[in-house]
DNA sequence: GTGCAACATTGCAGACTATGCAATAATTGA
DNA sequence: TCAATTATTGCATAGTCTGCAATGTTGCAC
């Protein structure tokens, strides 16, 4: 929307580039084991000189991991920031977050082959949630424009509301975490849902808290 | 206790070798940024050949980060599996951390050096959270035993009892997370104790929770 | 469509990282 | 003291990653 209507040739070879790499290196990947895998042959495969592959990526693993998600916009951000679909602030983010994931779709057999990888090698998985920082930030911001709206008091105290909306983040990527090991461990029945996973888990994510208190 | 009474010469020599490595390698990145020091330098530094860098840890990054915490064992962990200090699982699971973190101590120097780069390079403190995943299994095994014995049912069903256990857990890690950046952040008086902005963190997180559901 | 500015790709050189292997040295325990 | 075990080291080698300068492509104004 608020960006190029006709990407224009070089920015559609740039993308294609960039897939094509990705592609290459899932797939070699997967056939002979991640540390079996060169620079010079991803850049064979993908067509690209090795010295290319590094005006795209840092590295191997920063190939495979896939780029974090979009900026969230759109009606349900606004939505959720509005009091969102519950008025439970950690499980309306979590609905937020699964309505992102649903939206950003790739290539079904990107998608696959990257869960494939990321349970066979952990670290990679580890590798990224590191590169969610940005997308972290993004979000810390979206959760104090809800909290400023549930209570004007926090504008007079900048520094509490940045600290509770970190939190808040921080502890929904735990529980994003949660929904991603869970989806990646389900079988591979390809129709599986990661956003489904994900609101299962922000549903749970209530019972959990107040159980304790209740018992 | 489990392990060895009297360490032997070998196994002090080898703890005396990785300190030196690791303060070397503190040293030289603070004094002149991360990526202009050299394992050839640390090496030179720490007094051992580079090769034997590389016996103990595989990069520069890795002996930065830190040794992920021991096993939480000892009477706090036994308090906490029968109902906790203060009976809510969660708070309860965060002050166990914040004990653990209190006994863990290391060099007054050695931590803030730490610190301070974490917060000069935040892909270590990214990093540092890779590192983790070996913890939190133990952490979850644990939050395992809580939860089986508040409620004798998970018996029956180990998949949710581990799925439970797995959430609490990854949710707990995230609180971990931003009371380590709120630390880090906090100016340098070297008294502040990451302990106490540990339960400080998990105690908000009942608000956190509880609140929405109230207003 | 010509031409120029902006940007992308490539090859090459060079520094650094990382691992296997075999020789050497230190520690252990009997 | 001796043999077993474990640690350190140097060397060789494969691979990663960056800067730079040359060459190619695309975008845009005219």
């Amino acid at each position: 929307m608020s960006i190029a209507e006709a990407p224009g040739l070089r920015e559609r070879k740039r993308i294609a580039t960039r897939k094509a790499i990705q592609r290459a290196v899932l797939e070699l990947a997967l056939e002979r084991g991640l540390e079996r895998v060169t620079i010079e042959e991803i850049s064979r495969v993908a067509d690209i000189s090795p010295r290319t592959f590094f005006n795209y990526f840092v590295s191997k693993e920063a190939a495979i991991v896939g780029d974090s998600p979009d900026f969230i916009d759109g009606e349900a951000l606004q939505h959720f920031v509005d009091g969102g679909p519950n008025g439970d602030l950690i499980r309306d983010l979590g609905y937020l977050l699964a309505d992102a994931a649903e939206r950003a779709s790739e290539d079904r057999d990107t998608q696959i082959m990257r869960k494939e990888l990321h349970s066979k090698y952990p670290h990679l998985f580890a590798l990224r949630m590191a590169g969610m920082r940005v997308f972290e930030d993004e979000l810390s911001a979206v959760v104090a424009r809800r909290l400023l709206r549930e209570d004007a008091a926090y504008a007079k105290d900048q520094a509490t509301l940045a600290s509770r909306s970190r939190l808040v983040t921080l502890v929904a990527m735990g529980a994003l975490r949660h929904a991603w090991t869970c989806w990646a461990d389900s079988a591979n029945k390809s129709g599986e849902p990661l956003a489904g996973r994900m609101r299962d888990t922000f549903d749970q994510l209530e019972s959990v808290f107040v159980k304790s208190r209740q018992s």
